[in-house]
DNA sequence: CTCTAAATGCGAACGATTCTCATTAACCTT
DNA sequence: AAGGTTAATGAGAATCGTTCGCATTTAGAG
């Protein structure tokens, strides 16, 4: 139940919010900008606003519910928090997304932080390739 | 002598691309945005069009003079490609970038995108933290 | 059921980047 | 070194993703 999601998370159960949790829920998803959820829901038949569904998703944000990723061409592409940590591996021809984890590499950046005086907080990987369809073309 | 990167590059030496691409080489800079390169000539007297920075500095990418890193904030910064590739940790307090190179990552990348099944091209590796300096304020 | 603060819708505003098109400059030719 | 061809530039309008301001609506406490 998406209300109970939001009210754990401190955000008041509305409309626009319990309808977007619930989009970005559905497993079919995963990588969605805020204009794929604003035409998403209108052709389902809701009603709101392109502001309320960038105002929702940056709230997510800092509630830690959803990350927003900077995937190249300017736009935002956010993913719903769950599973725990992970990176992403692209295919720069057909834009697909798969993820890995790897505690290697993980460790390895704890270790470069420290080697130049910071704090980690956070980090952000992607690697670039051609996937194994996109080979065969 | 800029003028002959420029040829071997493929591009006329024009003045802007002269004029840019000297202001990258001078190792104060390392990290710049369009917007910092446009107001920087502008102040050594230089006269030239935003649009052209931009047009330059895209060129400059695409000639693999240059590599394009998508900060956060919307915005894009330009670094000379020099010295063999490296990745990035930056501060989230004051902005600072520091460089790094680790065997390790690299290697464990390459893996990962083979059992993935990608033929890997790049990849993009930030670290964020709080830098030293930060830490005691 | 009522009230109050918080959330929404709408359209205007915004910052970064790209485009259009008339003008200018590079570089090949002579 | 001068001229012609073509690509590059300048200026500002246009576009894109995103945010803002403000009047209206709604969730949730009392």
């Amino acid at each position: 139940m998406e209300t109970k999601d939001l009210k754990q998370a401190g955000l008041k159960a509305t409309l626009p919010r319990i309808k977007i949790l619930s989009l970005m829920e559905e497993n079919t998803v995963r990588h969605v900008s805020a204009e794929d959820v604003y035409k998403t829901l209108l052709e389902s038949g809701e009603d709101l606003s392109l502001a309320t569904v960038y105002r929702v998703l940056t709230q997510f944000e800092q509630a830690g519910l959803v990350t927003r990723h900077h995937f190249e061409g300017g736009h935002s592409v956010f993913e719903l928090n769950e599973g725990g940590h992970h990176d992403h591996i692209l295919c720069v021809k057909c834009g697909r997304v798969d993820e890995f984890v790897d505690a290697v590499i993980e460790e390895r950046q704890q270790k470069i932080a420290a080697e130049k005086g910071y704090d980690m907080t956070d980090h952000s990987l992607y690697i670039f390739g051609i996937c194994q369809a996109c080979q065969k073309l």
